[in-house]
DNA sequence: TTCCATTACGTTACCACTTACGTAAACGAT
DNA sequence: ATCGTTTACGTAAGTGGTAACGTAATGGAA
């Protein structure tokens, strides 16, 4: 193509033209799920799913674009029942931005249509060796020739067709704790000092205090943590409890505190506690359901300020053991979350 | 910026965002050179110029765009005076795009510019490590704190600044030889096999068998060739002289031919022709004011079909050697070369 | 000769995004 | 308390592109 033959020059043109069959790749791996999106709605949707809501100006700074464009999409979105907006009873200017409980829903699920993007571009950028030209051209041949469409096509397959897997703490995942906590964290509350103490040094905080921290697995993907934090001999705190944005409502949550709740066992514990938010409903009532009931809070030396919520274990109280493997809620569990 | 945190899912987005910066950087450069272009247009400007004259359908396949697209430009150019539109006698249907002359003219000087472009380009491309995705990493970084634009505008200045040099044969620039007179012979004539077989071994079938292979050279850009075939003991043929598109007007080909003349000299021979086409008419004036004067074509055992222009040295017909190289002409010699 | 597929290319409508500008609220210095 | 500046964000207009469609010429095949 006589665009290749120019070398640096082109490189506008071509960046763009990727950039459009990028949208085309990813919109029709959307259409392929059977979801009724936009792939240039994802920075806007990604970000507000992720952080929650936000205004106009804040959205625009965080993913790289002028506000109009922001604003003006979020009209189309309130309109298409996305988005729903109030604006802000302290500052009559700022309107606050929020997904709608059918758009949370929505993009809960998503998570791997995203990871199947992912993997597919990741692996076509990789496969690009030497200068950038040569690079985005292996690139562009691999989008002409449909080769990032099917590759992505079987990604998703390979990810639809995969079940989520618990596994023991390996280091190399401390990366992904630290990754999934931190965003669980700034969604909902804010990262303090002790948390980035933790989530940087799993190993030394939990594993080498007499604790345990598993993890959920989709497809070699780590979409979920868990820790047990050993108090005192016989005496555990359930904590770290996340569940990645975009793989919720695939029963990871119930994995995990099945999966805790049996290694808690394991070690013949005596008391299994936890604290949490009332603010996080679908993850209180996952935990009733597993069997634990509530204490009034705050516990006594509780380390968080903002806990109002103290639950411990209770075998009895739950329905068995069993029949939560056998049955795992789909149901909307937007944030399954210990803290 | 959050969009870095997404990994290959915001792709598309900074491509795009990429894409719209290096467009901006480019237009930047074109402002400081005086020109008035708009970087959306150099795909379609560059095509005419290196290829020549061309219909919409074939533009658009060539660089990658829709025909619309560039229907519409063409018609903001026309309108603009950059393109005159003449629809073919033959097919109704169709209608050659050409540039205008003062567009020519125009392009003719840009050299200097894209060269600098395609320098940082190049620098910051390479700052990246390698992959596709931290190339484009460095490409959005060096965009932000506005190196590339800096480094543009730093490169012009070098560019511009430089003399052209005229330098002996080398190896390494065997590819440089190959790449402009390719380039020429496909806008003028068509590359026929011993064309494609002289350049890709120059080595070979130029200097092992006595002759001469020149080199223009600015700031340590090749933009121009010419050669000096032994066709007898005492006879050399001049040919392969070719100015790279954007480079013209600057003094290369004049430059060029003195030295080849200067090296005739010096390896005292006795009889230099050359053959041309009387479609380029610069590059005949060039030679007349060489010293070339013409013989009735074609030249008795021609290895060109085509050629039915035929000059040989004298070198008292033409104004005094030194002169020539005093006073460089720099009036638009658009096609400088011998075939 | 007729007819239909193909080709060339213009037109239209639309889209995502931009720049430029306007408005209103909040803020801060005097 | 006032007034200029900043902030938030909407609106309008323009840009560069696409998809879809229309039209006319061309070129076989029936």
């Amino acid at each position: 193509m006589f665009l290749h033959s120019q070398g640096e020059l082109a490189l506008g043109s071509r960046f763009k033209a990727v950039s459009e069959s990028l949208y085309a790749a990813a919109n029709e791996a959307y259409r392929a799920s059977g979801v009724d999106i936009d792939a240039h709605w994802f920075p806007v949707l990604r970000y507000l799913h992720v952080k929650g809501p936000a205004t106009v100006t804040k959205i625009a700074a965080a993913i790289g674009q002028t506000h109009p464009a922001v604003s003006q999409l979020a009209a189309k979105l309130r309109k298409s029942g996305w988005l729903t907006h109030r604006t802000d009873k302290a500052d009559a200017r700022r309107g606050m931005l929020e997904l709608s409980a059918e758009a949370e829903r929505k993009l809960d699920r998503l998570g791997p249509v995203w990871c199947a993007i992912r993997r597919a571009a990741r692996a076509a950028a990789l496969r690009g060796q030497g200068t950038l030209i040569d690079a985005l051209a292996s690139f562009e041949n691999d989008i002409a020739n449909g080769r990032l469409a099917a590759e992505i096509a079987a990604e998703r397959k390979r990810v639809l067709a995969a079940e989520i897997e618990i596994h023991a703490y390996r280091s190399e995942w401390a990366v992904h704790f630290d990754r999934i906590n931190t965003e669980w964290l700034e969604r909902w509350f804010v990262v303090e000092a002790v948390d980035r103490e933790m989530l940087s040094r799993p190993d030394e905080h939990v594993i080498d205090r007499g604790g345990a921290i598993l993890f959920a697995v989709l497809d070699g993907e780590v979409i979920g943590t868990c820790a047990l934090l050993k108090e005192a001999p016989g005496v555990y705190e359930l904590s770290k409890m996340a569940v990645e944005t975009g793989f919720r409502g695939l029963g990871a949550g119930r994995k995990l505190l099945d999966a805790a709740i049996a290694e808690f066992g394991r070690r013949r514990g005596k008391t299994l506690f936890l604290e949490s938010s009332k603010r996080l409903t679908p993850a209180l009532r996952l935990y009733e359901s597993a069997g634990f009931a509530h204490l009034p809070a705050p516990r006594p030396g509780s380390h968080y300020q903002r806990a109002d919520v103290y639950m411990t274990y209770r075998p009895t109280a739950g329905r068995p053991h069993k029949k939560a493997q056998q049955t795992p809620r789909r149901t909307g569990e937007s944030s399954l979350r210990v803290r």
